[in-house]
DNA sequence: TGCACATATGAACAACTATTCATATATATG
DNA sequence: CATATATATGAATAGTTGTTCATATGTGCA
């Protein structure tokens, strides 16, 4: 996983060795990044933004995120899956129907600094 | 591309009508949600993180995001166009030598929000 | 108990993406 | 001018991802 450390792959010679010491310097560990880009990755699909804006307005059971977006229910649900397991999404059930919510206000911050970089162009 | 509003697609049937309706009237239209995801897509991935997070303590040339990375110079040349196009960095050439640096403040805004969701599990 | 409905999930497939390799372009220097 | 170096880019490829289909699970109700 982590060849860095072992092999040389760069094909290219250091220009300012100050700087890349500075900057390696504060880089925080591989694990962290990774995290960080997954947790990113989660919110680059059309879908799952859908899903997550409509979840930052009310609470809603799987079937009228279907409704909403037009889509077939495993489509949601698969796409449920993800946000639940990146922990963006909690849910309860009430029977047979499941709801699903937001699981932290963090999730609206981050979405409404999206937003304000792409009106920014 | 917007079929949702032609054919139906979905296989399930609503459940609570009114919040769909009040969820559909504040959602914003297709395009906007779509750049929001392409935006964090640019993000969604370990590469790019590092060469952000590089990018946001210190403007760097290519060939040293490369040694700090160790990582090929194309492959670091191709991403930093991605970068580029989504308008995420900015260049500046001083002779043969390409320095890039962050465009905007907003990135390091959402990098700290994207660590602090992650920080909190 | 049997049927209808809400949700979840595995497998398959098509579409997309990141890296590599080879090579092109541009600039500095001997 | 010839060479070395920094960067960019097109094509190929391996790996990943989103949706669909088929089906399973679980709940409520007649």
């Amino acid at each position: 996983m982590d060849k860095s450390k072992s092999t040389t792959i760069c094909d290219c010679h250091p220009i300012h060795n100050d700087i890349i010491e500075k900057v390696k310097n504060v880089m925080p560990n591989d694990e962290k990044l990774y995290d960080l880009a997954e947790l990113f990755k989660v919110f680059g699909d059309t879908t799952r933004i859908k899903i997550l804006h409509a979840l930052s307005e009310s609470e809603m059971c799987v079937c009228d995120i279907a409704v909403l977006l037009n889509m077939k229910q495993s489509a949601i649900s698969h796409q449920l899956r993800v946000l639940r397991q990146a922990r963006i999404v909690k849910f309860r059930k009430e029977g047979k129907i499941v709801y699903y919510s937001l699981d932290d206000e963090h999730i609206k911050n981050i979405f409404e600094q999206g937003f304000s970089h792409i009106e920014h162009k």
